[in-house]
DNA sequence: CGACACCTTGAAGAGGTTCAAGAAATGTGG
DNA sequence: CCACATTTCTTGAACCTCTTCAAGGTGTCG
């Protein structure tokens, strides 16, 4: 309820490659130093925002580690996503002004606000900044459909494999191992994420660990055999026809 | 190869509610009729567009019906929706310049072509066009989240029941009953787009059948029991705790 | 009319879920 | 800082839903 109005530039953030158009002139740069309006800190645990309310804006995440998640009354729960800093999040809101699933900080998170009618303004002014909105959205819907044929068409292996490689490479791009990684979030929202219970993801990480594939501990995972599992995702076992 | 070049206004047209912005001046209208550079017919079975293809334009459906899929190298298939007239297709196509999907018409069709390019600099001076693309793109992002949710949590009576509840309201919204339709696709692809194999389709619906929720004769569905289904959807026997 | 695609139904089997119990980690308050 | 409560994770066993394989029926189009 009460943001932090920590004024802040665009053009210094050393994530700007990851939300930002690229090669812009200094005068379109300046333009964009207005986007964002103030910053805001999350802690763990709490909501950046919740299905129903209002939408305003979007959020760039530039510390920390959201989920997405659908809830409805009658019990049902599907985490729709998981994301890291440099991605943007709130885009469902656009279409009915107000937000369709909840952003659930899984780690302490601050992000830069976008009001949107700002986007919308500076997008007709900036072609770069409006070509990279429409980006920006395409590649939602494409990553969704990759999550609709993990959904639709993997067994319980091949899906946390190609969730892990997912994660890993993201991570990667973020300057971190290409190997290693801390899960932020619990066996029962990977599951949830994945189509799973909580216990066939249990039950699959330790079969990955007997097969030589990953390490485990807790939320510590190391991946021995990446091509290994790169192999369970492409399918090289199964239909044999 | 060769687009049938008809001059076409979209002031004319009478699906321009379902895809184009409202509440327009005069001035705006005649802008937007710039939008659409040809039509184009597709022939049942044949593609609008393909997997890898360069991305140049939007495609507005004016009839008929399609279906978009994903299919990988290593025989994985997913179709990612049905889209039907007055909806927007090849949104996908943004991000990389081009497309990621097949759409394949599923019965003959004629869809108005948008120049992408010219999309966006129409939006930059038509407001109402600038939010109206931004609206189709969140849409297409929320739908997906339904469709995660379905293909995550929900058991094959409670998907094939979304799946026709879905599709009679987008056809009663074009002025069709609300209890009968006639599906424009095979089991199998209802199967792919659900996540089920087409002999769980079938016997759904058999089991739908003889439940006296739905009548079926090959793809002619009446739904007898809209409730039913709802009730089924919203899972109002299941999750006792 | 015949070939082909599509649909239905049965029976057996596999993969994932459910229920249950216990272990390990994490957080909290005295 | 330790003890206790809570959350999270693992593993086993029984069960259930959906898949697989197979065969036959129905509809459609050249």
């Amino acid at each position: 309820m009460n943001p932090q109005a920590i004024k802040v530039a665009c053009s210094n953030c050393n994530l700007r490659e990851l939300c930002m158009p690229m090669g812009l002139t200094d005068q379109d740069m300046n333009r964009l130093d207005d986007l964002v309006a103030v910053r805001r800190k999350i802690k763990r645990g709490d909501t950046l925002f919740t299905n129903g309310e209002k939408f305003t804006s979007l959020y760039a995440i530039r510390t920390g580690f959201f989920k997405t998640c659908l809830a409805t009354e009658d019990g049902r729960d599907q985490v729709t996503g998981f994301q890291m800093a440099g991605e943007i999040i709130g885009l469902d809101g656009i279409v009915n002004d107000q937000h369709t699933c909840d952003a659930v900080a899984l780690e302490d998170a601050e992000v830069c606000v976008m009001p949107f009618d700002r986007i919308e303004e500076i997008s007709r002014e900036v072609t770069a900044l409006q070509h990279h909105v429409h980006k920006i959205m395409s590649r939602e819907i494409v990553r969704e459909h990759g999550v609709m044929l993990l959904l639709g068409s993997m067994r319980a292996e091949e899906r946390l494999a190609a969730f892990l490689l997912n994660l890993v490479q993201r991570l990667h791009a973020r300057g971190f191992s290409q190997s290693e990684l801390v899960l932020r979030m619990t066996r029962e929202e990977i599951g949830s994420y994945l189509g799973l219970k909580l216990e066939t993801v249990s039950r699959t990480f330790s079969k990955f660990v007997e097969d030589g594939t990953v390490e485990v501990k807790q939320r510590h995972v190391r991946i021995l055999d990446t091509d290994g599992l790169q192999r369970l995702v492409n399918n090289q076992n199964n239909h044999c026809h």
